[in-house]
DNA sequence: TATTCTTTGTGATATAATTAACTATGTAAT
DNA sequence: ATTACATAGTTAATTATATCACAAAGAATA
């Protein structure tokens, strides 16, 4: 696969893309072309066909792309060809509401771990997941090869339970404690701060007066 | 104010710094420099220094910024020196998380609204707020002079949801129900994609290999 | 007071991302 | 076959963003 630095703005363009194309195919769209997707994700068909240029033709000149082809293609981009697994620590109000989270089966990813350090939750069914105590993370994480873990915890707590999952060979994480952490660099980091897509609203209204 | 056109790259980060001011002050820290706030949240000093450039002059040449002044400017930046009402529709699992996230709270974010469907919630007590029927969100939205709806319904219902939250005066949107929204382009939106993120990591760990 | 040190604020530069314009290639109609 | 048309792929131009490097300004010291 092509390495040349590739824009994260590409690549969240590109899960939006195959959501919208899934969509299509669902409606049972054959073809579709750069300025269809373009008008149904509000960005410019330029963008559109400069995104998928950086991993190849998909296309038809005069025609368009198969949806179902491009849509695969993506899914194949973005590493969705297979199911990863995924530890979710924390299991508070937004733990339970990731770990029942449609979106992230339908796009092929299992949490098939869940820890806490409450007694009154560990050992519960949640979705059909059993709720260990977060001192077996290490033990477990590792037995069941979870590639990625999901931190869902208060942010004081957030740096070690980063260590310990990344200790237990996760390769990526996913943080939703509004704190930044110190990983490797070999360690694929995101964070998603809530609060922060408020302030930016904010912001713009501020703006407004 | 200022209103040359601001990266919203440099709204984020602010946003961060702003959290680590905090952090900063409640430690008892009195003085801090651009490298400082480099260092704790992983940017560049001159990309710190940039951020607040355009905003105004925060600092002493020599000394640093006084870390409660240059706090309370940010946080006046970002348009959080007042309460905001926020209108959360959808009290599903995610709902129920931001409805509680305390985040928010912190912040100055006041969910005081709450709308759902399901006649089960409907009347109950979450967070101290009494959850509506969705039949009355523009009547209660516009009573109470909400600025500002979340979204938390899922993807088929969103863009209904959003007319309405739109018809009854709210200026901006949260939306997590992973589907794009049509919104006149007065009206602030911003999406989170929770499987977007993920998608992210996985594809930088497909590269990987 | 002069000198040195520190750190901000900023203009210049470099890099990255987006948009626009163009070319190549396929389809359909005459 | 030829022509007209549509649309992908690509190169160039533009715009946006980040980095660098240094002058300006204050603090500390001699």
């Amino acid at each position: 696969m092509k390495t040349l630095k590739i824009p994260e703005a590409t690549i969240i363009r590109l899960s939006v893309y195959s959501r919208y194309l899934y969509m299509a195919d669902k409606r049972g769209i054959v073809t579709i072309s750069s300025g269809d997707i373009a008008d149904g994700v509000g960005v410019s068909p330029a963008q559109v066909r400069k995104d998928l240029a950086y991993f190849g033709e998909f296309g038809t000149r005069g025609v368009g792309y198969n949806v179902k082809d491009l849509h695969r293609h993506i899914l194949k981009i973005l590493g969705l060809s297979s199911i990863w697994h995924v530890a979710l620590v924390g299991l508070g109000n937004l733990g339970l509401a990731l770990s029942s989270y449609k979106g992230f089966r339908e796009r092929g990813f299992c949490i098939c771990s869940i820890f806490d350090t409450d007694p009154a939750k560990v050992g519960t069914t949640v979705n059909e997941v059993v709720v260990e105590h977060i001192d077996r993370l290490e033990v477990v994480v590792n037995a069941r090869g979870a590639q990625i873990g999901i931190i869902a915890v208060p942010a004081g707590f957030a740096q070690q339970v980063a260590d310990r999952l990344i200790k237990a060979g996760v390769k990526a994480i996913l943080n939703f404690a509004p704190v930044v952490l110190n990983v490797p660099p070999e360690i694929e980091l995101r964070n998603v701060d809530l609060a922060v897509h408020l302030e930016v609203l904010t912001f713009n209204l501020a703006l407004q007066k």
